[in-house]
DNA sequence: GCAACTAAACCGTCCGGTCGGTATATAAAT
DNA sequence: ATTTATATACCGACCGGACGGTTTAGTTGC
């Protein structure tokens, strides 16, 4: 659905590309539907024919992030091999993967908007980690799928901010740390 | 030095606390300058007395809330027996306790307006941040005390954004796993 | 007499949103 | 076949309010 019948972008992804572009690159608080109509490459007009408010485009914004983690999540799925904490393994694997695409740039930038602008717009990522917790919830044994899962969340909330201070090699080990409290658990 | 000499609160302070509150109350993106002083109970060029820009405000308030976090690690430093982990154990602790006073929410304003208004804000913290992480090293013997560490920013930055979907049981037991996380280790 | 304001008008800019108009395509009416 | 109508997608000038910051003239307390 990402492309309309000929083959081209449609506008409302153009204009919800250029949104994530514009809001990493300029910072949340500055985005403006001028700014993105013009990166969008159509008229001011031609933005609000599409979304009819700002608040409509950030909606989108942050509707399009939760149907991007999700489907990455059931993506990976068939390639992990079934055991304990598995939901655990797949929340932090789709978050530490999607912290090396660009993709990730796109969720702290809808993030920040939401936050910026109105935490309503949060309401549906409430909804998606709460999910997430039950299903990490549903199938772990122990408090270690829990923290494994906090962990990734503090590592790609400072990625995202750009505020992280690990080396690659840090970041490597830390991976790898997590995967083994998710398949070990903690020490007794 | 919260206080000026007759005991009250210095405009400076009041200033910065009517910012922290109505930043968790209206949203990063709507502060304003006007808003700000009526809230400290004073005129706007009183406020622009004080701080010659709504720069200079958002500077001050960040720095108030790492100076905060400082203090407040420092504090707890005397309480806790030495033992391995001992920063992990100080980090998490300090961030910890102050998600349940009311200072989290300043944190979480603070952070908010400066990846709002401008990303160059975040410097300190960065500097915070990198330095936590050398402390925490310098005194760890394997991998858990960042994770633990992680974990509690994961937990933390949740809380901020009001997006924790943890009962109190829940991070009851969550803070409990986190501490043997840093005094048992990881299984091997 | 200076620091720390108050009060209120004012300026320039930015920005969300409106609105009249346009181009193109498809369908309906004659 | 030609006109007329309708829908879609878009343009871009413009409006009005918000907001950061300035200025000015006065006030209060040490």
């Amino acid at each position: 659905m990402l492309e309309n019948a000929r083959g081209r972008k449609s506008s409302r992804e153009k204009i919800l590309d250029a949104a994530a572009e514009l809001v990493s690159e300029i910072g949340a608080g500055r985005l403006t539907l001028d700014a993105v109509a013009e990166r969008a490459g159509l008229s001011k007009g031609g933005l609000l024919y599409n979304f009819p408010s700002k608040e409509a485009l950030l909606q989108a914004m942050i509707r399009r992030m939760i149907d991007q983690v999700t489907e990455s999540r059931e993506a990976l799925r068939p390639q992990l091999k079934p055991g304990p904490n598995l939901e655990a393994r797949l929340a932090t694997t789709t978050l530490l993967n999607m912290c090396c695409d660009g993709k990730m740039q796109e969720i702290a930038t809808g993030l920040m908007v939401a936050t910026a602008e109105n935490p309503r717009l949060l309401d549906p990522v409430r909804e998606v980690i709460s999910e997430t917790l039950q299903r990490i919830k549903s199938d772990s044994d122990d408090d270690a799928a829990l923290l494994g899962w906090l962990a990734v969340e503090g590592l790609s909330n400072l990625e995202m901010h750009n505020l992280s201070p690990f080396s690659d090699q840090d970041r490597e080990r830390i991976v790898q740390a997590i995967n083994r409290l998710l398949t070990k658990g903690i020490a007794s």
